[in-house]
DNA sequence: TGGTTATCGGTATGAATATATCGAATACGT
DNA sequence: ACGTATTCGATATATTCATACCGATAACCA
């Protein structure tokens, strides 16, 4: 892995998105699916914004990134657009995916089918409860943990979701790493301590909590909230 | 609803903490409590940096939000730093609130006894699926979304969660506005209209999907990488 | 065909957020 | 008891992100 580290340091700036932008960009992606379904063919940054709560310029700024170039008065191609985001966003090529904790959001994850369109098939669940090791859920085999460390580089598993309790996440993304995981979609409330190269991203719903029970707490004046509101992610 | 902003925007303007902030809090929060439980008495920002990847004057400021005072060599007191970020995001009184949808997802939230140790407890579901309407999931009763609007008020809810698919969102919107309920947390990926006094906070599963593909996509350079990671949510 | 208008793309400004710096206070060791 | 090291709290600077502005371009209409 020293190999791999050396390597993108070497490698050129890359282009740097901010990552609000980033975010972003799936919202888009929603948003202009739906709009084909209704037979829209050309879409502006005027008429994105106006439906999804942004500014147009911001949303010409996000789409920018993705490479698209559209016209003036007629703005952008709808598929030619969704395609530039997909490919951006890497949505094209499938990552697999182990999933560890078979649990009320582990068991949610899997059976969202959905997730194979942004990307993402989870391939694997993995737990260390005797009683889920060996069911099958949504189509998808529970294994026992201690086998995630050998499978994931021979099947070349490179993201790992973690969904079970905060006590055990350290221990599992430790497991991960073992097994050569590049990237962590982490849904347990703790910050996990991997080598640099790993890519983390923690999805922490308590966040969004603290966020709405604070505004609900005092309820904010309406020019604040407005702002706030747009902020929402 | 015109009273209540009218009456609104007539108070003083509200103590302003940053969206970014605000989200850490829980953080903190996690991390403190399991501190405690270990123990701990006391504890410094850089301490709490060090252990949550973040720099010492990050904490402090955000902490400073909260209202509690700390001692220079000693740092702060970890039980009075839990009670007011307790306090200061109001998770001592709880919220009740009403779910709708109850698929994979909503079932999911529905199991997490731990919300109520958040400020939050669901007390009621809602579907439109007649096979779902009437059961008992995770000691809730699933009701038929019309009961929605009428038990809303009555019973005083002001939270609502939805976890329906996209397209049945913006209707259940709709009714949890005609119920007068003033938060909404929003799972599926759409924005929702809704008048200016409500607040709705979008939990978007997707765009930290799409953070990671991206980044996984593109295996970035590790400068660049690192900061990026500071920055994951 | 020429004016009008909407929209893009680039650049400039502004606001929000993160980080650095510094003095004052307090515990701790000598 | 006194110097030293650590930390807080406040202020200042830097960075990132959002928004405003402006010229250029293409469609539309008279
Ligand atoms: N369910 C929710 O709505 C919700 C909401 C917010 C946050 N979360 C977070 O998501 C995580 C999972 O929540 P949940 O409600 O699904 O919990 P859960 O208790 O229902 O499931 C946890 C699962 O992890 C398994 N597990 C425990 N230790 C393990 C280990 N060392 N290795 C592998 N598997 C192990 C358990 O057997 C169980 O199947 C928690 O960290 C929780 O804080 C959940
Ligand atoms: N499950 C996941 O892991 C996951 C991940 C990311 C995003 N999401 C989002 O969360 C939402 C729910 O996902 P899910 O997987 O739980 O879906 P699901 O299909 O399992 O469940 C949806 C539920 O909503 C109910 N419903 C449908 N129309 C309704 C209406 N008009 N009123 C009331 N209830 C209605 C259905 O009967 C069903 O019970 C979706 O918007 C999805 O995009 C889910």
């Amino acid at each position: 892995m020293n190999i791999s580290n050396t390597l993108q340091v070497n490698r050129p700036a890359v282009q740097p998105i901010p990552q609000p932008s980033l975010k972003r960009l799936p919202q888009y992606h929603h948003y202009l699916v739906d709009m084909e379904t209704k037979g829209i063919t050309r879409i502006s940054c005027s008429a994105i914004g106006r439906d999804l709560g942004l500014v147009p310029v911001q949303v010409r700024k996000d789409l920018q990134y993705t490479g698209i170039i559209g016209k003036p008065k007629t703005g952008y191609s709808v598929s030619e657009l969704i395609q530039a985001i997909e490919k951006f966003l890497g949505w094209n090529n499938v990552n697999e995916a182990f999933l560890v904790g078979v649990g009320n959001l582990g068991t949610a994850l899997l059976g969202h089918e959905r997730f194979s369109k942004f990307g993402l098939r989870i391939v694997a669940a993995f737990d260390t409860d005797p009683a889920k090791i060996g069911q099958w859920i949504h189509q998808k085999a529970v294994l026992p943990l201690d086998k995630l460390a050998d499978l994931a580089p021979r099947m070349n598993i490179l993201l790992g979701i973690i969904t079970t309790p905060a006590e055990a996440a350290q221990a599992v993304a430790d497991e991960m790493v073992k097994g050569c995981i590049q990237a962590i979609w982490n849904f347990a409330p703790v910050k996990l301590k991997v080598p640099e190269h790993i890519i983390v991203h923690n999805e922490d719903l308590y966040s969004t909590l603290a966020s709405l029970s604070w505004k609900l707490a005092r309820r904010l004046g309406v020019t604040v909230q407005e702002k706030q509101e747009k902020e929402a992610v």
